[in-house]
DNA sequence: ACCTGAACACCGTTCAAGT
DNA sequence: ACCTGAACACCGTTCAAGT
């Protein structure tokens, strides 16, 4: 007769997670979680497989996390949005927000974000070609924001990076408007 | 008598650097690197502090390696340069190129990067208030494509990264030459 | 001053065993 | 099916000792 469970995947993600945010990624060991979690170490593996499986998993669990805004609302708010978004999720994450950069973004996590762009892009008039390349771009330039604000590279205020991105994300939709109405 | 040093700062950092490229960060282990240099892991600790601090060192000796362009080239040039130095960097040390957005940008490397920046910035015509604010954010999109670049975050090749960069400088150029002369 | 050797408190992961 | 216990091959770092 199977026992029951005590444990399932997203308790353990969700642990980790918890854990890591609190005390950093080095703090993020096997033992440590099952620690918390009241159990062997070797019974994280039947849920997660391996560490490097389980730091994956939290990575797309902090994907998933990430409010995606109301499709009514203008393709400028939206992107507005999802930046500010997008920061919380690092500032509340600061030790896995990194590993975010070092995955292949081919997970569900990634492309439910890239979606939400990609409609932003096409409502803005985008050409279609230029969709993908734009999303690269603009991705690269929130995440290394979130990055580098969470990480500590700045050594200013949270509130001068707020009005950094008022001004440098203005910049940016009036450049992409431009090229949109020039260029359709 | 105190007997030859066989050791220094920039042995270990050098040695810890091309073991990262070549293995990762999980094989950069203290252990690792005395045994490439036929030394005890104890021995490294007089001339690196310890671990957290080696990291620093690598990070910085990173950071002092990327090339600066020639101040008589264009500013649109010299950014265009010192992107491509710094992808470059980020494609050579895969491993180490994250912690970058991970550590205070107050080092002389950090600092040697961002003048140049700011000169390129000062001669684009941008009012001084806006010239560290526009370097926190050129900065962030550069090391945000380059991490997600040499971290495998994209799919597709370093060519469409290229052109995809040829694109989007452009527009951003643009876009500053535009703010620099409306707003001087 | 510079390096070694032994030791301590950790890691991730295996394997066989229990229920 | 799910978890445990013991064990293995590692870590970073201390401390006292050698030259």
């Amino acid at each position: 007769m199977p026992r029951p469970a005590i444990l399932d995947r997203e308790t353990v993600l969700g642990t980790a997670l918890a854990l890591a945010d609190a005390d950093g990624l080095d703090a993020l060991t096997m033992r440590a979680i099952a620690q918390r979690l009241g159990v062997t170490p070797m019974a994280l593996y039947r849920h997660v497989g391996d560490k490097q499986a389980l730091l994956d998993g939290i990575v797309e669990h902090l994907l998933m996390e990430i409010p995606l805004p109301d499709p009514a609302l203008p393709w400028t708010e939206r992107l507005r949005a999802m930046t500010a978004a997008v920061r919380a999720s690092a500032r509340r994450h600061p030790a896995v927000f990194p590993l975010l950069l070092q995955r292949p973004a081919v997970t569900a996590g990634a492309r439910r974000v890239r979606d939400a762009v990609y409609a932003a892009l096409r409502d803005a008039g985008l050409p279609e070609p230029e969709i993908a390349r734009t999303e690269r771009m603009l991705a690269s330039f929130v995440f290394g924001v979130a990055a580098s604000e969470s990480g500590g590279r700045f050594s200013v205020d949270t509130t001068v990076i707020d009005s950094d991105l008022e001004w440098f994300g203005d910049l940016l939709t009036t450049a992409l408007s431009r090229h949109a109405r020039d260029g359709a």
